[in-house]
DNA sequence: CGTTTCATTGAGTGCGATCAAGCCGTGTGG
DNA sequence: CCACACGGCTTGATCGCACTCAATGAAACG
């Protein structure tokens, strides 16, 4: 790999988050809401990408506490380790479609070997930005903070006028670090202010975005 | 760069922290303590290991607060970005060494292009799992448990008898995400828990650590 | 209709933040 | 040598937010 091409991987990672350049053979694979795509320690040689549907990664913390990675969505590349085993298991937040490559079929492309190269090392160098985020995300001083950000951050994502919630309150209070019982109050208070409006528990509607921003910066 | 190669990068990863195989050609420079190294949105285009010394980096959260991303001891590299500016600020926390090297003068160095690439990617792999040991020590739930993990990781990367805080408690507090204060008392329930033993508030010796490793497990 | 699972709501508590003094080592000048 | 100021750290008192425990509500499923 050439500096040049070094610094077109740097460049790549202000992208947006979606992973073109892996459009190489997969195997395309259904997972079940609430299967295991794979377990945390075994061994990492599958790369996979998001077709369809949501995906978190999950960890045990030796407090037997759940940490939750990250969530993945279409256009995700997932599964990526910088280590021989996987640190994180991987779960389907709802039915999936996946692509699934074997890592060394990837490095027997030949024809262009740095593709490949670039796009596993922009995607450790995407995840690494997005683990800083979530860092910052933690360490915002209030629940509502939180739980407002982490919402807002979907709602962008996804881009629609109302937005669909992948997963469920648990995984949204291991992911921001605080309980059950707070995400669903924060939730309610949120609504109660206007700032956003639910349909159900899964659906919702951004009703004032400058509102949400505001709590999260003050 | 081949696959096998790349599984060597990955291997790296789980070697000790010290960035071996960057003896490339650096300029040494000196850097007074609190003397800042590089600026947040500087360019990033040069690499940075530490000789001797200690390095914080910093970085202003939206909301004014400080987060500190991470501190560097000798041996570390830091400084490497995946964008093209520096999303953090460097600073010296005591009176520094450091090798400095531009990006472009290692890119050509020719004979080896593999070495240099290898190394930067190890050195953002590491970042990476850095960044996620950290998420999971903020997300612990008491500040004792986060001040005791801190402690013990700080004695085990330096080894000796006795250890010395490079960074003061204002440091401690934004590193961990709590107050000043709250540090400051953990410390001293830890001494007198006869845990730990203060000489000075720099200098620390583990008096149990299987004690301290209960607090942080249970 | 019961069962299960998930989300909401309520009451009470505890931990860490906040505000406010005090303490101590260091440096400075008379 | 002392007096003084200054910054970093510690200690104290109080308060509020988020956790805990517990009960209720609401869908989804057989």
């Amino acid at each position: 790999m050439t500096f040049a091409a070094l610094n077109t991987v740097f460049a790549d990672t202000a992208a947006p988050r979606r992973d073109a350049g892996l459009d190489v053979p997969g195997v395309r694979m259904a997972f079940a809401a609430g299967e295991e795509i794979y377990a945390q320690d075994e061994e990492a040689d599958l790369i996979y990408r998001v077709i369809e549907g949501s995906v978190r990664t999950t960890r045990l913390g030796s407090d037997g506490r759940r940490q939750i990675g990250d969530f993945y969505y279409p256009g995700d590349v997932f599964g990526l380790e910088t280590g021989a085993e996987h640190r994180f298991s991987a779960e389907a937040l709802c039915d999936c479609q996946i692509s699934v490559t074997r890592r060394a079929v990837l490095s027997r492309q030949g024809d262009d070997g740095f593709r490949v190269e670039r796009m596993i090392w922009a995607a450790t160098a995407r995840e690494l930005q997005r683990t800083q985020e979530h860092l910052l995300l933690l360490r915002r001083r209030t629940a509502c903070e939180k739980v407002a950000s982490f919402l807002l951050d979907l709602a962008d994502r996804f881009g629609g006028e109302t937005t669909t919630l992948p997963m469920g309150r648990q995984d949204m209070a291991d992911y921001l670090g605080l309980t059950i019982e707070t995400v669903s109050r924060m939730v309610t208070q949120l609504q109660a202010d206007g700032l956003v409006e639910f349909s159900g528990n899964r659906r919702f509607r951004i009703r004032s975005r400058s509102g949400l921003s505001r709590l999260i910066v003050a």
